[in-house]
RNA sequence: GGCCCCAUCGUCUAGUGGUUAGGACAUAGCCCUUUCACGGCUGUAACAGGGGUUCAAAUCCCCUUGGGGUCACCA
């Protein structure tokens, strides 16, 4: 046994920001792991010095932070099987390489870039998959011993047994199987000295002792490669759990051009992040219930490898707006006030000043009307400005020759009380509609419009709850001078 | 193109041989509400096609079609 208990582990490359794909890869590994009480750990594969982006890791972290997502061992954090960096263990990777060349498993190559182009484009021409020749196979002892000496550039290929069969169990597409002769002499370490994806992986998966491989189904076709590494090197093959892909509208492999990819996109819009989780948990996996909506705690209680679908699911926004919603509104009032402040920094609103208690009664009576807590600002920004115009097709259908007269003689009377409640808001109403002989509507509408300058919202005596008696005369004054 | 994976409403899915094929999002309508929402109710909407196996197939097998992934000294 590799280990007594379940270890997993997410292994993203810092390309500079986290792919929801990556977001949901990282989710199962943990919902796995924290069900089974193993261990989940975060490994940075960075073997690629090219593509090697400033911040990136932090960033990745910190994605994962915000996320609620936190790992049991890996970078910052440490642990037994460290470093959690590939690049910091390229001496171990050269080490196995170096193990697999006295095995023969594997061999050096010495072809020019300009070679193996040639090769494949050959390849290519005559439609076949393209496949390196095996030609520094076939070097002597001798010949390579040369090559060495002389400082010629190399890298190590793995040595592939044509006609064979590569069968391998996958937790959720059962027996897959490859004929060798469609597997190509991967390399294994580069010019460079650093190791590919495909040797780091597999040694450091056999020496974090990983039991369960789970990722996405973009590397089901190279894990043939894995599973003749582990073959060679003698190793315990851990479970394998390819995930189905998270796919655009289009049904192609979820890309940045058909809109936003990043996590940070997402919480950058407002999205809370119990949302986003409780939405890519359900992209590829379900209880068997009808339950749609789930806590974190839930998702770890109820989650299962073998519950996990195996056909690629469309990342539907419309979805996710639903789920904001619902975990919006299981939110209490402080949380949200917390949430509002913030996004009051960033709003054309911050310099203002406002309690408390003022933002938890906008809280209390806009709460069920927006998907986003920013959408407070927005579509109540009637709680921190006043309205400068007046919405057109609510003037023409509420706005008639008596409404200034109404609002006037609905004025006086408030003007009258002392601090109005919300009783004397309406009492005042209902009075000056019946002294109009009017209905109740002939007035509520207009002095909507006054004070929101929108014909919809929350309780038109909320609203005048919560502005108050002196910016509700001034706005009825306002609206009689503009409309007259 | 080779190889591999996949296939139930527009979308996410339930379904493991016998169901009026269920739920959710979206959508349409109605109710609630003198506003907008929320909420409630109702509706439209799916087993890709063709062969088998079986008394019986969305479910098992095969083929076709379609979609996707992958074929780097990137992960």
């Amino acid at each position: 046994m590799i280990s007594d208990i379940p270890r997993v582990r997410f292994a993203p490359s810092p390309t500079g920001y986290l792919h929801v794909g990556g977001l949901r890869t990282a989710l199962y590994n943990y919902l796995f792991a924290k069900n089974i009480k193993g261990k989940f750990i975060l490994r940075i594969e960075d073997t690629d010095r090219n593509r090697y982006v400033q911040g990136a890791v932090e960033n990745l972290i910190s994605t994962l932070n915000w996320a609620g997502i936190d790992y049991d061992e890996g970078p910052e954090k440490g642990g037994e099987y460290g470093p959690y960096l590939q690049s910091e263990r390229i001496d171990i990777y050269s080490q196995y390489a170096d193990l697999l060349i006295k095995k023969k498993k594997a061999y050096y190559c010495f072809c020019s870039s300009e070679r193996l182009t040639k090769l494949r484009e050959e390849q290519q021409k005559q439609n076949k998959q393209s496949m390196y020749d095996k030609h520094c196979l076939g070097l002597t002892g001798e010949e390579i011993n040369r090559n060495l000496s002389t400082g010629l550039p190399h890298v190590i290929r793995l040595n592939v047994e044509p006609g064979k069969v590569i069968k391998f169990n996958d937790h959720i597409r059962e027996d897959v199987e490859f004929s060798s002769n469609v597997v190509d002499d991967q390399v294994l370490i580069k010019t460079d000295k650093y190791p590919t994806y495909h040797l780091a992986n597999v040694v450091d998966d056999h020496l974090m002792k990983i039991t369960h491989v789970i990722r996405g189904e973009e590397w089901l076709s190279s894990t043939p490669k894995h599973v003749i590494l582990y073959e060679a090197l003698e190793w315990e093959i851990p479970i394998f759990a390819h995930l189905p892909l998270l796919l655009n509208a289009d049904r192609s492999k979820l890309s940045k051009r058909q809109g936003d990819v990043a996590v940070e996109d997402y919480k950058k819009k407002g999205y809370l992040k119990e949302a986003l989780i409780n939405f890519v948990a359900l992209l590829g996996w379900t209880a068997g219930d009808d339950k749609e909506y789930y806590e974190i705690d839930e998702l770890i209680s109820s989650f299962s490898l073998d519950r996990v679908n195996k056909s690629g699911a469309i990342f539907d926004i419309e979805k996710l707006n639903w789920l904001n919603e619902e975990h919006l509104r299981k939110k209490s009032d402080i949380e949200l006030l917390k949430m509002l402040r913030s996004e009051l920094q960033d709003s054309k609103f911050s310099g203002q000043e406002y309690n408390d208690e003022y933002l938890i009664n906008v809280i209390e009576v806009m709460r069920e009307t927006v998907s986003f807590i920013k959408e407070i600002f927005e579509k109540g920004f009637y709680f921190f400005e006043e309205p400068t115009t007046y919405e057109e097709a609510g003037v023409k259908k509420r706005w008639n020759n008596q409404s200034a007269e109404i609002l006037k003689q609905y004025k006086t009377k408030i003007e009258l009380i002392t601090s109005p409640t919300r009783e004397d808001y309406e009492n005042a109403l209902k009075d000056t509609a019946l002294q109009n002989n009017t209905g109740n509507g002939n007035v509520i509408h207009p002095l909507r419009l006054a004070v929101s300058g929108v014909t919809g919202g929350p309780g038109i005596f909320d609203i005048l709850y919560i502005i108050g008696k002196e910016k509700t005369i001034n706005r009825i004054k306002a609206i009689i001078e503009k409309l007259n």
